[in-house]
Parts: structure tokens; sequence; C-alpha cells
DNA sequence: GGCTCTAAGTTTACACTGTCAACCACGCCT
DNA sequence: AGGCGTGGTTGACAGTGTAAACTTAGAGCC
């Protein structure tokens, strides 16, 4: 498990990569708490304070993940809303790409969304707002106004941040139907979406 | 701050009253973070491990706070789902009152619901479901089976756990008007419990 | 009084964590 | 040859939660 496979690692850029490359590798298999920088540093045959040459921190290395995490979800989501088909479908055909993301991918999802403030330096603004193309998607859906599509696509994604949190941390009672809860959750707020101002 | 105030601190029961205090205090003040075993008990008087004479560990210290807070959430949201008035008025209440406590409590709230599930001990399922009430009571409007209404009443707390989860942690733009944006995702949530099914 | 038994706390230690300051080794340039 | 910068390591610091062993105080009983 604790793999001390020593390939013969490269040094300068090399070495980030390697970095990044078992960064990445403990994350998904062991999740945030497998991010250890000493544990990756020996997995990946330097010191733990050599990876502070090529990463301010620890959350700056994480940051490079959670781009790289925002970087699929993105794709996943943007794919299913430049589908065709009507409006309501291609809002939940990307609700449906967010939840899966978040059901397939949890570590990334939990360190994208999960972590509290305090507990790590904030994924940058401005990365963020980059991050965060789908919502803008989202917002130019049956909106009147650019605000009120903002709004609109914000409720959309809290609610499926909702949801797909508290299904991973196991606090959705268990005898619901997992997928028909999914299904359900996500029709009720993407109608809920496209519906008239009330 | 570390206020290493050194009260005439008790023994026995009356020491483990002084150790909750004391956590409740921390929490509190300086959030998940400050609830460090050894800080806690300089802060009290007693070394660190005099704490696992009372607690099993850090988490089933953690845990008694967890209940704290359910108490309050709980009571909370039924004084207002037993309001009387019409049923999406006082369905609207409780995810009112569910909001504020968690953008007033945000500490609490952080150690109930946005802990990942690997970094503690998973508060025990059976107190979870007895701290939850107030779901069997969301579960009960406007419901045609029970299980309609559980599902009903899980999407609409994932849903305000969303939004409370992406405040707490300003992922929210914040161009928004936050208490717009509040009041509109509970009018959403509510309005779509209460709907006849799809 | 003197013995034992027990409960309550403390001391000490272990195995971790992220990170910083100082140090060393090498290749390039003058 | 000498100086310098780049890349990396060593060793340390200040934390963390927690387990094992030790000490101390008090109660019950002969």
């Amino acid at each position: 498990m604790t793999d001390t496979h020593q390939p013969p690692r490269g040094t300068g850029a090399e070495l980030k990569r390697a970095i990044l490359d078992e960064a990445r590798r403990r994350l998904e298999s062991g999740g945030y708490p497998a991010l250890s920088t000493r544990k990756i540093a020996s997995a990946v045959g330097c010191t733990a304070t050599s990876i502070y040459l090529y990463f301010n921190s620890k959350d700056a290395l994480i940051h490079a993940l959670i781009e790289e995490g925002f970087e699929d979800l993105n794709s996943k989501m943007m794919a299913a809303i430049e589908g065709d088909g009507p409006v309501l479908e291609r809002l939940k055909d990307a609700a449906r790409a967010y939840v899966r993301f978040g059901l397939e991918r949890t570590a990334y999802y939990e360190i994208m969304f999960m972590l509290r403030p305090e507990q790590m330096e904030r994924f940058p603004a401005e990365s963020y707002r980059r991050a965060r193309r789908s919502l803008d998607a989202f917002a130019s859906f049956a909106s009147v106004s650019p605000a009120e599509g903002l709004k609109r696509g914000t409720i959309v994604l809290t609610a499926l941040h909702g949801l797909v949190a508290l299904l991973i941390a196991q606090r959705v009672d268990a005898q619901l139907d997992r997928e028909e809860l999914i299904e359900s959750a996500i029709h009720a707020a993407c109608t809920a979406a496209v519906a008239p101002p009330f």
C-alpha cells in the first residue's frame, strides 16, 4: 500500500510532475488524508521539504489538484449543456453530470467543495470564478435578466451540492432509493429554475 | 486569548462538565480548529490525557457538542413547524430557522454537517436519526405516502444544506443579495416539496 | 492504627503532521 | 580558479491525538 517504489525520479520540472502525479494517485486511492507531504515525498523518492521548491505550501499543491478537478467537472457539465434538446432536459443532464462527478470522483469533490475554509486556505477566488464557467451557462438559461439568471443558477448548484455532500457523508436515510432520490432532487431543482418568477 | 484562567476546577463529574464547557466556549469563539485536547485541558487546568477519563476520544467529546447542536436546531425547527398557518408557510419558517441556525451558529453547523467522514468518526447513526426528528415532521407534510414524504423532506434538507454550506464557505457569488438568495432558495425548495407528484 | 483496593490524574512517550533555516553539492560563467 | 545560483537534503520546531505506566488520595475493613 505505502508503495515505496522508487522509479528513477526526475529532477526540476520532472520532479514537480512526479510530485503532482503521486499526489493525484494518493488522493484518488486514499482521499484527502492520504495527502501527507512526507508520504508523497517518500513515495516519489525525495524529501518532504523538496515539495516546497515547487509549491508554496501543501495547500498550493492541493490547489493544483482542485484545478484539475474543476477542469473535469466543467467539461462534463458543458458537454451536457451544449447538447441539443429542450432547455430543461439539458439543464437536467448537466445536473446529472454534476452529481455523477461528485459520487464517482468523491475525493476530488471533497477537496473542491467540502473542505472547511479554516482548514485550508480558500481556493483563490479568481481561479474559482474561472473554474465555474458552467454556472454562467446555467445562468444564461431561462432567465429574464442576467442577475436573475445568476441567482437561479446558484440556487440549482447549491441544491445539487447539498445532495452530493450529504450522500457522500452518508447522512441520507438508507431506506431511500438512491437513484430515485437523485432523480427527484434534480427534477425539483431544475424545474424550479426554469419556472416563472414568483 | 489563550485564557489560562484557572478557576478552582472541580473533580470527577465536575471536571467533565468543566471540560465540556471549555470545549463549547472554544468552539463558539474559535471554531473547530480551536478544539485541541491540549488547549482545552490547559484552559481547564488539567492534563490532556485526563480528558480521556471522561470521553473515549476527541471525537466523543465533539459528539457531545454535536448533540447539543441538534437539540438547539431541532427545537427551533419544531417550534416553526408546530405553529399554525398554512402548511407551506410553516415549512418555510422551519427552513428559515434551519438556515438561520447555520449562519448564526456556524461552528456548530460545521461540526454537525460539514466534517468529512474520514476526518471524524461519523456521528453515531442512531443518535443522528433521533436528532433528526424535524425531518420526520417535514416528511409528514404534504405527502401521499410516508415514503414519498421522507423523500421530499430529504430533498428539502439537502437543498438547505447546500445553501448553508456554500454560504459558510463563501463560495457564493458576492454580487448576489444574500437575503434574497436565501429567500428564493427556500421558496423553490419548499414549493417543490408540496407540489403534486411529477 | 495499618492494610489493601480503587478511582482520579499526571508523566512520559510515540508516531504523526506542515514547515522553516541552515547547509551541501553541482554546473555555469567570468 | 573563483564565485555564484540552482536544486536538494538535514535537522529542527511546534503542534497534534492518544496509549502505557506511574503516582496520589481516599474508602473499607481487620
